[in-house]
DNA sequence: TTAATATATCGATATATATAGAAATATAAA
DNA sequence: TTTATATTTCTATATATATCGATATATTAA
């Protein structure tokens, strides 16, 4: 459990959060249920390849995951699993 | 609550969180009710003029507070009400 | 098949950040 | 006072990261 690599686990997660367009993608989510990447840029104004990065992290770290492809459509939602483990949800995303 | 400035709050401390150097400060820290910059030099290897800038990161996000000041020791220790508005404690600190 | 659309990846670049040595500040002891 | 010690601030630098345009991939429609 507090071993070295969750020690590095939970920094990756911080640090994706630790970023304010990143943290407004994940706040987004909290208001629906699934988003595509279309549907989230329509929100947040920028490029569609920085949100891939950004979506890209926050999956990696598993922040996010990809719910659903619907033809060239990909729907992210949360991982509340990962977000109740490391945040306090109901201070920072309710 | 949810404005641009508490979303920049929000920002800041996850970010710093999001460092390894720094979540050790803070590991440690819930171990010890306080400790001065040179006790925790005797637990993790970095030089002081690079632990003075993550306890100020910490501190200025309200993370860390300096409890006392010694002669020339400072003391910091956690301010557990910023964590546990922000982290999830139970699992990420205990 | 070709064309159109959505998303991801690549490559470059500008900005941010972590680190460290040196200098500054502060306190206490000699 | 001078000296020693603890911490902070200053300055430089190397590394990490966010962003973006171009390209690549994938899927669907025509």
């Amino acid at each position: 459990m507090n071993n070295e690599q969750s020690h590095l686990e939970t920094v990756k997660i911080y640090k994706a959060l630790g970023e304010p367009n990143r943290l407004s993608i994940v706040k987004l989510l909290t208001k629906h249920k699934e988003l595509c990447c279309t549907e989230i840029e329509e929100h947040l104004d920028f490029k569609g390849s920085t949100l891939s990065h950004h979506l890209k992290q926050l999956a990696d770290c598993g922040v996010l995951k990809l719910s659903r492809k619907e033809g060239t459509f990909h729907y992210y939602q949360l991982n509340q699993d990962t977000l109740k483990r490391y945040v306090a949800v109901e201070t920072v995303l309710d």
